[in-house]
DNA sequence: GCGCTGAACATAGCATCGCTATGCCATGTA
DNA sequence: TACATGGCATAGCGATGCTATGTTCAGCGC
């Protein structure tokens, strides 16, 4: 290693192809680079292709959410947590509707499972904690009750997003998370009024604004 | 109209474009008419390019599962049809996975909201009936129903087949929708037999074979 | 402190992509 | 039967991702 590939062509590269992402503009290779002051063989060094870049975005749309979902606050209440994950994963893919599509268009890359596995992880600990309240069965598994909640979620977006249905679509979140949450043993009333909090909570905007 | 232009080709474009998808092979304009006999120019006299083509295959994946859902048996028991057709969407998501994903890939196309639209009827239908049969509240609206069963099952196919999830995954299929149909009223029991009964009928299996 | 080494980067060119311009020809009509 | 018209074949264009080749410069041994 006698020349050091600079680090900020990277991360300069990846944030222009989200901003050229967010501004539905064909990404290219040569696009990508023109004005940056760099040449296409700088793709190649750092991401050995197109296909690497791609990569890159969809480390890069994990690593968002993932922030996103950090900025959830946890409260006493883990079913109202758990459901304000699940909106806060509803708001980032409308926010970054792009992104979140490279996430999942793309064939599954085994680079990725690491990241998807982090995101899952948060929702993994608000079921963990819901169950050791006692407002879940002593049964329900938080991993499975985790990838079920993501199951309604992506659904929903994924048909709103890039699919055929209306934004009014996600409406249903809150009916369905609840049919799940009563399923795995909370008290209606109480699951009611949890998801209601949790759902309507105001989203942080400090990503939003950030992100522009 | 001098010289019709021979609809045999048209199919025979759309056919062959669905085994390359089918092959994992690239579909290029060049590829997909080498060997047919063709030019190029035919693909733009009958799909206006490759654009039109792509629609036309999304228009297939639709046609192909209607075909599928219609070959679901009513039966007296409207929740055990509502697994059954939830089933079927799974099963033909997985045999078809390529087409598939052209299907809800690509941005969304006004002409294809129609070919959806018909999809979701299916559904529509089992979910009137189960509300009519009194297994539904009487306040269910069966559209309602039907998106969020929708819901369920595209979520769950599109996290296992272009998504980071093992199919196992979608054994959370019946966990799921006896959550949903159960908070429309069901009779947990009922719900749960008829549930079973539904998602391991055997699914008739002319539709994949026929394909093959 | 200097020259060598090798990786990062720039340039040019290749194969292939989707698409279009153009000409031929088959076919329905007068 | 002669014509007109739209389907189809051929050739070529701009643009794509990628690679081969040359240039430059940071880091190490002496």
């Amino acid at each position: 290693m006698v020349r050091p590939k600079d680090p900020a062509v990277r991360t300069q590269l990846i944030e222009r192809a989200a901003v050229m992402l967010r501004a539905r503009e064909p990404i290219t290779l040569r696009s990508l680079v023109a004005g940056t002051g760099v040449s296409t063989m700088a793709v190649y060094t750092h991401f050995g292709g197109m296909d690497g870049l791609w990569q890159a975005l969809r480390q890069e749309g994990f690593t968002r959410l993932g922030a996103r979902l950090t900025t959830v606050p946890v409260s006493d209440d883990p079913v109202r947590d758990l459901t304000a994950l699940a909106a806060a994963y509803l708001d980032n893919a409308l926010t970054h509707p792009d992104l979140y599509r490279v996430m999942f268009d793309a064939s599954v890359d085994l680079e990725d499972l690491p990241a998807a596995d982090a995101t899952l992880e948060h929702l993994v600990q608000a079921a963990r904690r819901g169950r050791d309240a006692g407002r879940f069965r002593a049964d329900v598994v938080p991993l499975d009750l985790a990838i079920q909640s993501w199951t309604i979620g992506h659904g929903l977006v994924s048909l709103v997003a890039t699919g055929p249905l209306p934004r009014e679509t996600l409406d249903h979140g809150p009916f369905l998370l609840r049919a799940l949450f009563t399923a795995c043993g909370d008290d209606p009333d109480r699951c009611r009024a949890s998801v209601e909090q949790g759902w309507h909570r105001p989203a942080p905007d400090d990503e939003r604004s950030a992100a522009r």
